[in-house]
RNA sequence: CGCGGGGUGGAGCAGUCCGGUAGCUCGUCGGGCUCAUAACCCGAAGGUCGAAGGUUCAAAUCCUUCCCCCGCAA
């Protein structure tokens, strides 16, 4: 490596961590992490430390978390740590220009999307919602719009077909991992044009609601088998059924015809629910207080037939 | 004390409210039928009903405690 740099991060969930990891793999110091403050979570609502700040104590590194940075008081352990650069991943709080205007180096941010595509929270739901065959890292120079910045760096990744929010995330974090190392490797060298974001092109990724992820069966077969993906893990798409919700974490589009929501046909080979086009072949379900489960067995204790129709949700 | 659901032969579930010889679908094994089969017919094996304690003549079922899984919520 040509000469470290000190490197603030500042992330909270898993995709961050894994950036974090490979940073300080790569021989930078990280005088502080940044990332949310414990949140309550999981069964009992517990404070819970986040992915970052797990593997910054197992790092032994400094650590803040400041429910804001506004003021001087909360930026005083960043501005002590006198960062060459703060790198942010999925930090999850916005930073004021004082922040952005710190490190010497300015701050880079780690986006799971190929910008000017896929703006803000969920990237990378929204590009398999969308259908779209391709996404990527973009690092980028942060400034004081939302994933407005100069790009640095971009890598491609193909989204497959079978790509769910969950493995895509996967890909995408390891591959943010390595993107991140290498812009900072020239950042150190001095080698990282910035490049400004194209006008043309730019969407924005708008944060998955629950509500979304109730399925609208007006909609095409192609459309509800995308959302299924894109809404696993979190928050789930699911469908009203015999009064009670039930998630669908696998499916496929496919043929047939019929009142939308209708249950066309229910086989171990999969449930078949006429959509307002086409059909959706559900291969995967999950009921309340059960796991997910492959649709055979699932129809051994809840046996679906055909004629049977789920409902829209009730969006609350 | 955030709210709620669940742990029953290998898998998924019913039975629990109103205690009284453990049941269904599937799988497994054996046999039959068939050119053949994941199909069909006949038969069999396989369960300390999550754990411990309590109540009772009798507990999967009622009471107490504990362990594990899941959903909501983030």
């Amino acid at each position: 490596m040509t000469s470290p740099l000190r490197v603030a991060f500042a992330g909270t969930p898993k995709f961050a961590a894994t950036a974090l990891e490979a940073i300080i793999a790569s021989g930078h110091a990280v005088p502080l992490v940044l990332t949310q403050p414990d949140r309550p979570a999981g069964r009992g609502m517990k404070p819970t430390p986040s992915a970052v700040k797990a593997c910054a104590l197992a790092h032994e590194l400094g650590i803040d978390q400041p429910e804001r940075l506004h003021t001087e008081a909360q930026r005083a352990r960043l501005t002590a740590s006198r960062p060459d650069v703060l790198v942010v991943a999925a930090y999850g709080l916005i930073l004021p220009p004082e922040v952005l205007a710190l490190p010497r180096l300015g701050c880079l941010n780690i986006h799971a999307s190929l910008l000017p595509r896929w703006r803000g929270a969920a990237p990378i739901q929204r590009a398999i919602e969308a259908g779209d065959r391709e996404t990527g890292i973009t690092i980028m120079q942060m400034d004081a719009g939302l994933d407005t910045g100069p790009i640095l760096l971009r890598r491609p990744i193909a989204i497959d077909s079978g790509d769910t929010a969950a493995s895509l995330h996967d890909k995408l974090a390891r591959l943010g991992a390595e993107a991140i190392v290498e812009a900072l490797a020239r950042l150190a060298a001095g080698d990282l044009p910035a490049e400004p974001q194209p006008a043309e092109g730019a969407t924005y990724a708008r944060k998955i609601s629950r509500a979304e992820a109730g399925l609208d069966w007006r909609r095409t077969g192609t459309e509800l088998a995308r959302a299924v993906r894109a809404f696993d893990p979190y928050p789930g798409a699911f469908g009203q059924i015999r009064g009670t919700s039930i998630k669908l974490w696998a499916a496929h589009p496919a043929a047939g015809r019929g009142e939308a929501g209708t249950i066309l046909c229910a086989d171990s080979a999969g449930v078949i629910v006429a959509c307002g086009e086409d059909a959706l072949c559900i291969t995967e379900l999950q009921r309340p207080g059960s796991r997910r489960l492959q649709v055979a067995e699932f129809l051994r204790g809840f046996a679906l037939g055909a004629g049977e129709q789920f409902t829209m949700p009730d969006d609350a």
